[in-house]
This record gives C-alpha cells, structure tokens and sequence, in this order.
DNA sequence: TTGCTCCTCACGTCACGTGAGGTGGC
DNA sequence: TTGCTCCTCACGTCACGTGAGGTGGC
C-alpha cells in the first residue's frame, strides 16, 4: 500500500490529479482510512492509472476515459470514438496550420513594412439576400467614374419604390461586374422582401449567400481604394479565390460623407 | 447608430460576446442609454470588431489583443508576439499530430484484433537513481532462466547491505544487458544514497534519468513475457527507438508471488 | 396586450493549480 | 517541537453559452 504522495510519484502525476480522479470516480484509492482520510493506493492499480494516462494523451474527455476504461463502452462504440478523435485531430490540425499560415503572413508583411499591417479583414458567411436593383454603366472602377453613376441610380431606385408603396428592408448594397469592353457595370441594390413582378420598374435580384473577405472603409468613397487594396492584397496572401463580383455595402451614410462607413465585400473561396 | 442585435448580426458575432467584449473594455460601445442601459454601436466600430475577430482568430488571447490593438505594443513587441505564437501553433499541431498516430495505431490494432489493445503503455521520464548492485549471468532472457539466478542475488544483497548498515532508499530495480556470447547478464539493484567505496562487496551504480516506455505488469514473473511483448510492440509501433539496457522496477512484492506489481521500463528515445 | 429586444446577475464549462487553514505521525 | 505529509474547502482559469427573472418600446 503507498500513500498518495509516493503513489504520484510512481505514476509521474500530480496529488492534485489523483484526488481529482477520486473526485469524480475514476480512480478510487484501494483504502481510506476512516479516521484521517488518507487515501491508500495498491501498487497494481498503477495499471488503471497508466490506462488513464495514455487515453489522456490520446485527447479523450476524462468522462470519455471512464466509459471506456468501466467497459460502459463496447468494441464497436470505441471504433467510433476513435474515428470521431481521428477526424477532430486533424481538424484541430487544420485550423492550427490556417492560424500558423495567418501569423506567417503578417510576420512577413511587419518585416517587410516594419508596420502593423492592415488587419481589418475578415472572413464572413453572408447569407443569401433579395435587391430591388437598377443598373448602369461606368467607364470605369475609379471613384470618379462610379460615383456620378451611382448617385442617380439610388435616388431613382427610392422614388421607384415609394411609388410602389414598398419599404426597403435594410441598408444599401451595391455590386459591380466588369463588362467585356472592360467597362463596369453598376448595380444599386435595396433589400426588399416582395416577389419578382413585370408591373416594377426595377429588378428584383437574389445575390447568392457566400463566403467573402470583408473591410469596413470609413470614409468618403471617393477615398476607397487603399481599403480595396487592403483587401485584395490581403485576399491574394492568404490563398482565397475571388468569386463573383464584389459587393459594397454601406453601413452608415450620413450627410457628411467622410463619416461614411462601408463595407467591401469580396467573395472568395479556399484559403 | 445601431443597437447590439444589429451590430451584432453585421459582424457576425454573438450579443453575448459583445457585452463580454464591453464587460472586458475590449470594445465599448459608442452610447450607452443611462436609463435603460441599452448599448448602441456607430456602424465604423465594426472596423474594430473586425480587428479583433482576425487576432482572435490567429489564436491571441483577448487581453493580448487588447493589449495590440491599444497600442500598449510596439511594433517590435508584436514581432516578438508573432514568433512566439508561430512556435506555440507549430508545439500544438506537432502534439496533436503525435495524438493522431497514437488514435491510427489504435485504430488498426482494433481493427486487426477486433479488441481493445494493450493501452497499460506509457512513456515517462525516469530520474536518475544510484543502486546497490550484484551482478550475475543467465543463459537467456525467459523467466526460467532469470529467476533462478536473480532471487539468490537479492538475497546475498540484502545481506550485505545489512552488514555494511545501509537501509535501501526504496523498491528494488533490476535491469539486464545482453552478453556477446548471447547470455543475458543479470543486474539485481537496490537504491542506496552512499558513496561509492572499494570496502563494499557490492558495486555501486548510478543508473542514468532516460524516458522509458513503461508497462504495469501483474502476477508472477514467471508470466511476464506477454507485458514485455507487449510493450516491444507498442514501442515499435509508435515509432519510438530502445536505448540502453531494459529495467525491472518492482513495485509490490508481497509473499504471494502471483499478486506481485512490477513496472516494465524500457528506455527510448524519439516518438 | 402580446412579442420582441434589451438588461443584469450568475452558474456552468474542463481539468486541474494554487492557496487557505488545519491535522496527524515521526 | 519542528517538518513533512496529508486533509477539505473553495477560488481561479478562458471566453463565452445558457438560463432566470425582469423591463422598455412598438
């Protein structure tokens, strides 16, 4: 019979650790002494403690321990626990390298710039949303070429909409494809919840739901593209795919545009 | 302005870990209403929010990233943060990649025996010990070649320790190394704390600290082949490397030899 | 008035580490 | 008697999830 200390000692864990086991039933001593409470453990029951131990390190639950060492676990339940650890490690492996790729990239950028990069980006699930959209042409993605474009799109899209007497649903959301001439075509999109009808002078659009990195730019629009860079930079360096066409979406616009607040939003796929 | 449900669904995150973040002075909302409590957000603080899931999701915990993200850390502070969470993520996918071979050997033995394999093994660091020793040679490594040689040995040594006036320090440790001639040379150790000394008749030895793979073996010696088998394969098994001569540690040894605890110690190296 | 959203506690999570405060045997 | 070991609470860890119980605005 040892004591727990010389007991700890033998099995290399700690006191703390075998009255925990005690605790929650997992590892009784061999003998209490009813009179102190010491707690007496048989050389033999080192077999049970290494048991404990080994499935430990495997990463099981101590409760997930108990059931299979107290046999509340059959042969074929083990296989599937096993299975189930298996496809959680390499999970686990998985987000660690996604996280270890994430640090590269900005080590890199800080040696290289010698500044905290831009760490504003985000990945995020946008779900799927219906647009009142109308579209036109720009000559081109700067903000001098989008923005009388767009402007009169969206005062005309409000007049629409209050002529047909429907509410928008949320905030302003904007997208833009490149044309084959290698102008830009603009959308400006509310949210709306009606059905599609020919009686409109609008579109009614369902954008998809996707992943994509984010920004939120602060500031007038005329002012974007060093976010949109960030982003794209950002983007190229973590190994995402753009997919489909970017997406503005516009937070906050007070009157006084440089407190405007935005989002860009690039779908993308991978990483 | 924008309640906590809005920011919260514009970000992507929980209400609860808002007011966490709020609790935590990680982000404070931009008003709070003093008779209600209501928290209210400005749409451009979601380029913080953003900032903050991005470091938490490189694996910072929040108060170091509160500590970044108010500029409580230089630049070269944050280099040093990045080095330092790079090895912390490589140590974790590395351990948890020794985590998932030790779930794939288990599986296939599983799978191989359709039963739960022998999960007594476990590897430990062994101090360093000094012993008390009497040497002896066997003709092979069976229990029936070794018994015979080892007991007269432990009772010829504890005879001379008792002359000489040293108590042994603790459980008996044998251990054993293969002759040229394939005779097993057989060493029977007691733990002293003496000096070494040309006026015993014994040696004295100081048994090296190695990591071993251990394994409780219960019953008599006689039948210690399966534990020493078993933990030849597991060692082999999980790619592991024998270094040095095995070691018999005896744990309890009462009179009733089939009751007896013995720890199998086989030291190695890598894993 | 019913729903909906917001609020503040406060416990639970997981496997112990770490005191605090006290006792028994050598 | 001094050390040493043992004991039982009980808080702390980390980042929230999850009720409980209650309130304000539409």
């Amino acid at each position: 019979m040892l004591n727990i200390g010389d007991f700890a000692r033998h099995g290399r864990v700690s006191v703390r650790m075998l009255r925990h086991y005690d605790a929650i039933g997992l590892l009784r001593p061999a003998h209490v002494d009813p009179a102190s409470g010491y707690r007496f453990y048989q050389a033999g029951q080192l077999a049970r403690l290494n048991r404990i131990i080994a499935l430990k390190d495997l990463g099981f639950t101590l409760e997930q321990v108990s059931g299979i060492l107290d046999g509340g676990v059959s042969s074929e339940q083990l296989r599937g626990m096993l299975r189930l650890r298996r496809a959680e490690l390499e999970a686990s492996i998985a987000a660690d390298a996604v996280r270890l790729a994430g640090v590269e990239v900005r080590l890199r950028t800080i040696e290289d710039e010698g500044t905290m990069p831009n760490n504003d980006v985000v990945i995020k699930h946008l779900p799927a949303v219906r647009l009142a959209v109308l579209t036109a042409s720009a000559a081109g993605f700067e903000p001098e070429s989008i923005t009388p474009v767009i402007r009169p799109l969206y005062e005309s899209l409000g007049e629409r909409l209050g002529e047909a007497g429907i509410e928008p649903t949320g905030m302003p959301i904007a997208y833009y494809e490149r044309a084959e001439d290698d102008t830009v075509i603009v959308h400006a999109g509310l949210p709306v919840s009606v059905e599609p009808s020919d009686r409109y002078d609008f579109a009614v659009v369902d954008l998809p739901a996707t992943e994509a990195a984010t920004i939120v730019h602060r500031g007038s629009m005329a002012e974007c593209l060093p976010s949109y860079q960030a982003l794209a930079t950002w983007v190229d360096a973590h190994g995402y795919t753009s997919v489909g066409p970017a997406r503005e979406f516009y937070l906050d616009c007070p009157d006084d545009e440089s407190k405007w607040a935005t989002e860009l939003q690039e779908p993308v796929t991978g990483g």
